[in-house]
DNA sequence: GCTATTCTCGTACTAAGTACGGGAAGTAAC
DNA sequence: GTTACTTCCCGTACTTAGTACGAGAATAGC
């Protein structure tokens, strides 16, 4: 009952109109600001204070403006989240030229993610429901086209594969610092929570209902390396491609 | 500036009070409805019109009932989503018992899941930045150990390897998602956006810089059978997780 | 200067989360 | 049954956030 209901709504940006953006006005008052500027700020403030903490009003303020002198740049909120999304990917260094080892080359990317991921924690968590087609991910895209050139694989397999990184590398990245936020709040001021989380697990430890949980969260803990933890993994995804280069669909 | 900001309190729901809750009052008036009852409206409404419709308002009259006493039975609405996740976990077919084939218990675990995220959809974007500890999911948690036990993996690596396959089906459903609801837009109502795209993603082709992008998008979408496409996907992440066995950690 | 145009932003409306506190509705003890 | 106590129900209201509206300010071209 009642309207089509928000999730109509998802990603339901006009691409057109947030990308080409041709409008050149000569005459009336010059914008003091842009939109670069804006989604810099937006993204300092997520970066900061987390994804929650982007408001309109907190951007404004770091810029140092009105809250609504910000829709002269960008529609709505939804809006800015995608230009957030962009400008965090354009945020790497420039890739190196493939070597030709595409698999080796793949690796090299899907650490570079990695790396971008943690600069900006919450772009794991914005990535999905979103479809963004700015002018850095479709540079990016076009640069994981070039790295899997070599593998062989049809064009849309190979989009599938880049999805399939990118996937992994996000879902990894969200439990790395899902850990790491826990380990901080440990070690600083919300002790009881973490010492109530620890109860609680050894609670179901003691429970018979769970037997190779409880064993694994009887092991002392061992110290991850978190790097070679990714690697690892990362291999054996990439592995896996590289198996199904000519198996691919008869 | 201020407070401690927001992204401290990701995940910080105390498990303790939320899956244990030994309260069993005698005395008083009863209930008359309890945390399952809400929790299940509550996912209702989410796979119905997507997780943004979710509002104590939105669930309190699903309930019929005022919306403050939603909060005798749960804190906050972030333990509200907390809950929705655990119970849509739990909503699935008894798991099958181990073949001892682990690489095809693992695929058929994978795909209960992929089914899974279909039925709740908002469950891939719901995921991240949380770690849920209810019930259900630690169950699951223990079918998978059970599946993987015959893999020879430590207990870390397993889990490990879990949450790979778990971020795998996340990340993909997503994509699918989305896929198929900018396929819902196309054909429908909004047909000016889906058009808008298009005429984005053919300026996007014409223009010299991404020539790769521009030869797959020129290619005729050919007709994906998504099951098959996951199926083959997750073959591949699955057998990289296979040639991992033995060569894990020196 | 005049004017058309564009940017700026105070005000205000709406939706959503939730603190508070007064009753209502039960149960246990008498 | 009455009393006392306990627990639940939920209207009211405060707060924060997104954003529509429109008046005023600033600027380029004439």
């Amino acid at each position: 009952m009642a309207s089509p209901g928000p999730a109509d709504r998802v990603g339901g940006v006009d691409p057109e109109a947030l990308w080409l953006d041709r409008r050149q006005p000569r005459r009336g008052r010059p914008p003091a600001h842009s939109r670069a500027e804006i989604t810099a700020a937006a993204v300092m403030i997520a970066d900061t204070d987390g994804l929650a903490a982007v408001t309109m009003r907190s951007v404004a303020a770091a810029i140092g403006v009105g809250v609504m002198s910000l829709y002269s740049y960008v529609p709505d909120k939804d809006t800015l989240l995608e230009l957030m999304i962009d400008h965090a990917i354009g945020d790497q260094p420039a890739p190196p030229t493939p070597t030709g080892v595409w698999t080796e080359d793949l690796r090299t990317l899907a650490r570079g993610q990695r790396d971008l991921m943690h600069r900006h924690p919450w772009l794991p968590a914005a990535l999905p429901e979103r479809q963004t087609l700015g002018p850095n991910t479709l540079a990016f895209t076009e640069h994981a086209l070039a790295v899997l050139e070599p593998a062989g694989l049809g064009g849309q397999d190979a989009l599938e594969a880049f999805s399939l990184v990118t996937g992994f590398v996000a879902g990894h990245v969200a439990y790395e610092v899902a850990r790491s936020r826990a380990a901080a709040r440990a070690g600083r001021s919300a002790r009881e929570l973490a010492q109530a989380q620890e109860r609680y697990l050894h609670a179901v430890a003691e429970s018979p209902n769970h037997p190779r949980l409880s064993r694994v969260l009887a092991e002392p803990a061992r110290p991850v390396d978190a790097d070679a933890t990714f690697d690892r993994l990362l291999a054996h995804l990439v592995d896996g491609l590289a198996a199904a280069r000519g198996t691919a669909r008869g």
